[in-house]
DNA sequence: TATTGTTATACTCTATAACTATA
DNA sequence: TATAGTTATAGAGTATAACAATA
């Protein structure tokens, strides 16, 4: 199924190919696969709000607790956890980073003293705004690329998660 | 921008929510952003080959680097490194491995004693042949989520990874 | 001097298993 | 016994910097 050997390419994603339409390098027999762009568009979305988040010295990894706290007002980190699709363990030392530097604040439960409500401070109120801001712009950068595509490619990409 | 606070969801991607049409939760922020569904969609699909990979007892990281190989015959680790858009210094564990593994071989480069060119050895074809009858699988499986609508989910990712 | 492959090192993100303190 | 949060540990996957050999 692998198409034939071709020459070798010197190129590097990002840097113009005279025999492709594409910006960016593409071997050849990943071009019509999903998977593959999908990353690479991926990655790409990804690193340019990371850019743009390390320009202000914030992390980009604290935009989505920080705004699903700010959503839902406070929450567990179980809670947390769940609405993040990751194991209750990766949430620990971000959080403990995030009360250490006052953008969250935590507040041991009455009904339940093994667990805790963390909720945003002022200060994460104003980070979680400024990472906000900042997604924002990314999202009306990707707004320009996709022109009328937006709503398809969302329903499209939906579909791919929940049916893969 | 935030929407206003929800009952908190007790759910997890891949569940499915009263209150949603999808069928794996979404804080209600990310909604309509493009590169959160950039990312669920993504690592469903990565995940999906991973998991068919790990039933063959095959790693998929090893998938690229064997089918860039099949496709090129063969290539120092420099310019594999190019072409998979990664550091040089990321490849070496894996060339290693692969080697150890007799998946593929390497020769030293008469013109240049630095270097040497790397390539599939039977073992490594068998390999590659069988991580891309996965690969083509899976493939044919997005093609029945996508329908008509794959060649244009690609040209937008394209679109957003060669403009971002 | 520049480049190739390698090493050392580190950082991010993720997971599992076991621990503690409660329930 | 079960659950919430934590800790220890590990494994991908990535990057930068520096080194030895060679160009």
């Amino acid at each position: 199924m692998p198409e034939a050997p071709r020459p070798p390419a010197t190129n590097v994603r990002g840097t113009k190919m005279s025999q492709e339409n594409d910006e960016y390098f593409v071997p050849a027999v990943f071009r019509e696969v999903v998977g593959f762009h999908l990353r690479i568009a991926q990655e790409a979305s990804f690193e340019a709000f990371g850019v743009m988040a390390g320009k202000a010295n914030l992390k980009p990894g604290w935009y989505a607790l920080l705004t699903i706290l700010n959503e839902a007002g406070s929450m567990t980190p179980s809670e947390l956890s769940r609405h993040c699709g990751r194991d209750r363990s990766t949430l620990t030392s971000t959080l403990k980073a995030l009360a250490a530097r006052g953008l969250i604040q935590r507040e041991r439960k009455s009904e339940d003293q093994r667990s805790y409500e963390v909720r945003l401070t002022a200060i994460g109120c104003d980070i979680q705004r400024r990472l906000h801001a900042i997604a924002i712009d990314h999202e009306r950068h990707l707004d320009e690329i996709l022109g009328q595509d937006k709503a398809m490619l969302l329903a499209i990409l939906r579909r791919i998660a929940s049916r893969v």
